[in-house]
DNA sequence: AGTATATCTCGGTCGC
DNA sequence: TGCGACCGAGATATAC
């Protein structure tokens, strides 16, 4: 399930692979993957003939610059992109292809088909769903202490389901902000507005810290994420809590328990966590 | 208006 | 081996 470290490691990969390739044209085998345009030719029609200038990331969501176009991508639960030479046979599951001119093709492909694509023109898909109401970067100068410290306490969620929600803070799923959680010490239905400035602070930096060196490890390798190029992340390496049910917790050695909190299987220690 | 909860997408995986 | 339950991101709907 990539999240934030998932998705920056494959913009990474997958900058380094494209750049600079002409689409000759578009194979969409599951139109529902594309939903803006509504019409998958027109989707096609766009694209075809465009140079990839760029690869972003907004949270979870890849941004491809095809000029005049952007191709706003969510990966969703198991969607991957892979660069392949044309005449390698098509793996199962693979739901769109971006031919280019020079004989390779990047190929999308999603066991779970939840992933989504939407083209826009360039500069004007910060303006319109998915993007328009996704909260701040938080590994950006926007994620400040402060700017936490002001909101957190107005929030009457608890704080996982606040740290889950992406117009808040884009970017965090599951596994991050259990790993997060943890880091700080703090229990995950804990109610936001109880957090003491402290706590926020830790949180904070358990929040930064978490992240970066999650795309400092290439993401986590959990379920199956492979980066652009079918290398795997190592953060997974580091995690804490996430999927450790019954294991010891490496601080304190007590069980990981596993809840659900808003809606979400959650790890945690309750012993470091409270 | 903000928050909580349920529903829906899907197929691999798991337990029985 | 067969089958139903489960999982989950995020949009959407509904309730409060």
């Amino acid at each position: 399930m990539p999240e934030l470290p998932e998705v920056e490691t494959v913009k990474r990969t997958l900058k380094k692979l494209i750049v600079g390739k002409t689409i000759q044209d578009v194979s969409v085998y599951l139109p529902r993957i594309i939903r803006r345009p509504d019409d998958v030719e027109l989707f096609r029609h766009h694209l075809t003939g465009t140079t990839i200038t760029d690869v972003r990331r907004r949270g979870k969501f890849l941004k491809i610059n095809c000029d005049p176009w952007v191709l706003v991508s969510h990966l969703r639960m198991e969607g991957k992109y892979r660069l392949a030479e044309q005449d390698e046979p098509l793996e199962k599951h693979t739901h769109v292809l971006f031919h280019f001119t020079d004989g390779t093709e990047l190929r999308y492909r999603d066991v779970r088909q939840f992933g989504t694509m939407d083209l826009f023109r360039l500069g004007e898909e910060d303006h319109h769903l998915p993007l328009a109401k996704l909260g701040p970067e938080p590994l950006s100068e926007d994620f400040t202490p402060e700017w936490l410290l002001k909101t957190l306490p107005e929030k009457k969620s608890k704080i996982k389901a606040v740290l889950l929600n992406q117009e808040y803070l884009a970017g965090l799923g599951n596994i991050y902000v259990d790993e997060s959680l943890h880091l700080a010490g703090l229990h995950p239905e804990r109610n936001a507005s109880s957090l003491s400035p402290e706590e926020i602070r830790r949180l904070y930096h358990a929040i930064r810290k978490t992240l970066a060196d999650a795309v400092e490890a290439g993401g986590s390798s959990v379920r199956s994420y492979l980066n652009g190029q079918g290398e795997m992340g190592m953060f997974q390496l580091k995690i804490q809590v996430y999927g450790r049910k019954g294991e010891p917790c490496n601080r304190c050695g007590h069980p990981i328990q596993r809840i659900v909190v808003a809606g979400r299987g959650t790890h945690l220690c309750a012993e470091c966590q409270r």
